[in-house]
RNA sequence: CGGGGAAUAGCGCAGUCUGGUAGCGCAUCUGCUUUGGGAGCAGAGGGUCGGGGGUUCGAAUCCCUCUUCCCCGACCA
C-alpha cells in the first residue's frame, strides 16, 4: 500500500504495513505475511545457530501452562493482569505463557538428579503472550510475540558466571551477525529478581530507553542504573545569609529561577514520596536534576514501587502546596542527593505558600544528612568506573540476560545431588531475546525516505532482479530467467520482479521492501552484454559484464 | 484503570452540525495509448456507513446501548 494506515505511529510499523510484512488481527496481535515471515525466520535462524554453537540445547515447551505450577512459584498471584488466564472445559485453570521459568524448572527437577548432568542450558524459540496494558508500535510491543528464551542450571556460582558470560558473548555475536548497531548495558534486574543483569539494546533515535556509556565503551548502563558520582570538589562556603522572599504563584524550578533571575543549578527541589506506611519522605535534588525512581525506591523506608504523596496529604502535614516545599525545618525524614548536598547559598521552598528561601546553606541553616544517589545522570557526568565522560543514546531493548540464583529453583524445589551425595538447590540464569521485536528494531535503525534498508543477513531477499519491459522481448525474458536460475543455484536469495509494471513502480517497491542489492536487466544491457547493479544504500549505478555478475554479487554479499 | 479521540469501499478521507437515492483520491478490473523512477484517456466492479435497539413517512446523519481500535497517563519487556 502506498499510504500508511493512520494509526501507525512509528516508522517501522508504517513500513511493515506498507511493505506487506504484517497485518493486525486484534489489539497487539498480528499475522505475519510471506515477506515479513522470511525476515522473522532469518532472524530466528541466526539466533538458533548461535545458541546451538554456544552449547545450549533446543526444546519446545507448551504455550498453555497449568495454574498449579504458577501457584507453586507464587506468581499466579504476583503476576497480575498481564498473565492471560484461561479455563479448560473441566474448569481447570491455565495461563498462556508469558515466560517459562516454571515450566523449565519443573522439567529439570524431574529429569536432572545428579551433578554429572550439569551445567545445562535449554532454550526455545516460541510464541509468548503478555496481556500488556497498552500494546503499541505494531510488533514492537505486541501482546503475542516471538521470543527466544533460555534457562541455565548450575551447581555452583562459578558455573553460573561462566554460562552467563558465554551467553553475553553469544548475544554479542548474534547482534553482530544480524548487522545491527547495538550495545550491552548494565541493567536493573527488576521483578524477575537475581543479582546481575545486562540488557542488549539496538541503537535507534526512536528508542524508548535511554542508555549511557563512556567513550571507550568500558562502562555502559541504562539510565535507570547509571550511577551518579558525588561531586569531586568540596562544597563552597556560605557567603549569604538566609532570607525569605515572596514568590507569588511561582511553583516550578523553571518559574522560580526565572522569577528570581538565578540559574536552575542554584535552586534545590524537594519531592515528597510515600513511605512503606504511607507516611511522607522528602527527596532533595538540585533544581535541574531528575529523580531516578529506581534508585529512590531502593532506599530504606521508601515504598516500592515509588509513589508520590498526594497534594492533600502534603498540605495537611507540611502546611503548604507542592510548589513551595523546602528542606529547611522539615519534620519528616529527608534524603539528599549528592549534588544537592554540595550546593551553597541555594534557593528552596519555604514551606509556606508563595514564599521561598534564598542564601540557604547546609549545616548552618539546616542539618545535612548523609547524601545519597537518587538522580539520573546528565551530560557532563563521568562514568562510575572512572572511564571518562558519559555519552547518551536511545535504544530498543531486544535482549536481556539475568542471573536468577535460586529464586525459582527454591520455590519449585529443584535440586540435585552433588559429589558428596548432598542435595543442592540449583542456581539458574535466564536469557531472553525478542525475536519479533528485532524485526521492528532493525527497521527503526535502518530506513530512509524510500523505505526499509535491511542488513543483508536478515533481508527477505538479498537481491532484486528487475527486468525492464520483459513482456515485450522474448529474448530478454529468456536471458532473465536463465540469470535467475543461475543466481538461485549459486545460493543467492533472489527475488525476480516479473510483474508487468513500469520500471518506476518496480524500483520504488524494491526500495520500499528494502532489498539490499538490485540488478536491472534491459534489452539494451543484453545487447551490450552488461547488467546494471545498484546497492540500496548508494545513489550510483554501475554496469557489470554479464559473465561476471554472479561472482560480483557474491562479492557484494560477502562484504556486508 | 483514569482522561481524550475515532469507526463510512483494500488504504487515506469528505458527508453527520441542518435527516431526503453513498461520495472523492489512491488501489483493483477491462480496453486503447505509453514504457528506465510511483503514466494518460475511457469505462467498470466494490458499501449490512462497527453491532443492536429507538425516534421518524424516511437515519451514515438524532437518541440509547454494546463492541472494537487509536492517543496521553499509570503499568511493563
Amino acid at each position: 500500500m502506498r499510504e500508511a494506515p493512520a494509526d501507525a505511529e512509528i516508522v517501522s510499523h508504517q513500513l511493515m504495513l506498507r511493505a506487506g510484512m504484517v497485518r493486525q488481527l486484534a489489539r497487539g496481535i498480528y499475522t505475519w505475511l510471506p515477506l515479513g515471515l522470511r525476515v522473522l525466520r532469518k532472524v530466528e535462524n541466526i539466533v538458533r545457530e548461535e545458541m546451538d554453537a554456544s552449547g545450549a540445547q533446543e526444546v519446545l515447551m507448551p504455550a498453555v501452562q497449568p495454574a498449579e505450577l504458577w501457584r507453586e512459584s507464587g506468581r499466579w498471584e504476583q503476576y497480575g493482569p498481564e498473565l492471560l488466564r484461561i479455563e479448560d472445559r473441566h474448569q481447570r485453570e491455565f495461563c498462556f505463557g508469558p515466560t517459562h521459568e516454571e515450566i523449565i524448572t519443573d522439567l529439570v527437577r524431574r529429569e536432572i538428579n545428579s551433578y554429572k548432568q550439569l551445567p545445562a542450558n535449554f532454550y526455545q524459540i516460541q510464541t509468548k503472550f503478555r496481556d500488556e496494558v497498552r500494546p503499541r508500535f505494531g510488533i514492537m510491543r505486541a501482546r503475542e510475540f516471538l521470543m527466544k528464551d533460555a534457562y541455565s542450571f548450575h551447581l555452583t556460582e562459578a558455573s553460573l558466571q561462566e554460562t552467563y558470560q558465554a551467553m553475553y558473548d553469544t548475544y554479542s555475536r548474534i547482534f553482530n551477525r544480524l548487522g545491527l548497531k547495538f550495545r550491552a548495558v548494565m541493567a536493573d534486574s527488576g521483578n524477575i529478581g537475581g543479582n546481575r543483569s545486562h540488557e542488549f539494546h539496538v541503537l535507534a533515535e526512536s528508542g524508548e530507553d535511554h542508555i549511557v556509556f563512556s567513550e571507550n565503551g568500558d562502562y555502559a548502563a541504562n539510565l535507570e542504573q547509571a550511577e551518579a558520582l558525588p561531586p569531586e570538589t568540596a562544597r563552597a562556603s556560605a557567603t549569604k545569609t538566609m532570607e525569605t522572599v515572596d514568590t507569588p504563584d511561582q511553583h516550578t524550578i523553571a518559574d522560580i529561577s526565572q522569577f528570581l533571575g538565578v540559574k536552575q543549578t542554584d535552586c534545590v527541589k524537594t519531592l515528597i514520596v510515600k513511605s512503606e506506611n504511607d507516611e511522607l519522605i522528602a527527596l532533595v535534588l538540585r533544581g535541574d536534576h531528575e529523580l531516578n525512581h529506581i534508585k529512590a525506591e531502593k532506599l530504606d523506608g521508601i515504598k516500592s514501587p515509588l509513589e508520590f504523596a498526594d497534594e492533600a496529604q502534603i498540605r495537611q502535614t507540611l502546611g503548604c502546596s507542592v510548589g513551595s516545599i523546602g528542606p529547611v525545618g522539615l519534620s519528616i525524614p529527608v534524603y539528599v542527593d549528592h549534588t544537592a548536598a554540595n550546593a551553597a547559598d541555594f534557593i528552596c521552598g519555604a514551606n509556606e505558600d508563595g514564599k521561598h528561601l534564598v542564601g540557604v546553606n547546609w549545616e548552618r541553616d539546616l542539618p545535612l544528612p548523609d547524601s545519597v544517589d537518587i538522580r539520573n545522570v546528565v551530560t557532563g557526568d563521568h562514568a562510575a568506573d572512572g572511564s571518562g565522560p558519559l555519552q547518551f543514546a536511545k535504544g530498543i531493548e531486544v535482549g536481556h540476560i539475568f542471573q536468577l540464583g535460586d529464586k525459582y529453583s527454591a520455590s519449585l524445589k529443584a535440586s540435585c545431588l552433588d559429589e558428596q551425595g548432598k542435595a543442592i538447590t540449583l542456581l539458574m540464569g535466564c536469557y531472553g531475546i525478542g525475536v519479533s521485536r528485532i524485526v521492528a528494531a532493525a527497521i527503526e535503525q535502518n530506513n530512509d525516505d524510500k523505505g526499509i534498508c535491511w542488513p543483508t543477513n536478515i533481508a527477505p531477499f538479498q537481491l532484486a532482479l528487475v527486468p525492464i519491459n520483459m513482456h515485450k522481448s522474448q529474448r530478454l525474458r529468456e536471458a532473465v530467467l536463465e540469470l535467475y536460475e543461475s543466481l538461485s543455484s549459486a545460493g543467492i536469495d533472489v527475488l525476480l520482479d516479473d510483474r508487468k509494471e513500469r520500471p518506476g513502480v518496480m524500483f520504488a517497491d524494491m526500495e520500499l521492501i528494502g532489498i539490499p542489492h538490485r540488478l536491472v536487466f534491459s534489452e539494451r544491457g543484453l545487447d551490450a552484454g552488461k547488467i546494471e547493479y545498484k546497492s540500496r544504500l548508494q545513489q550510483e549505478n554501475q554496469d557489470i559484464p554479464l559473465t561476471e555478475v554472479i561472482a560480483f554479487i557474491q562479492g557484494c554479499l560477502q562484504s556486508t
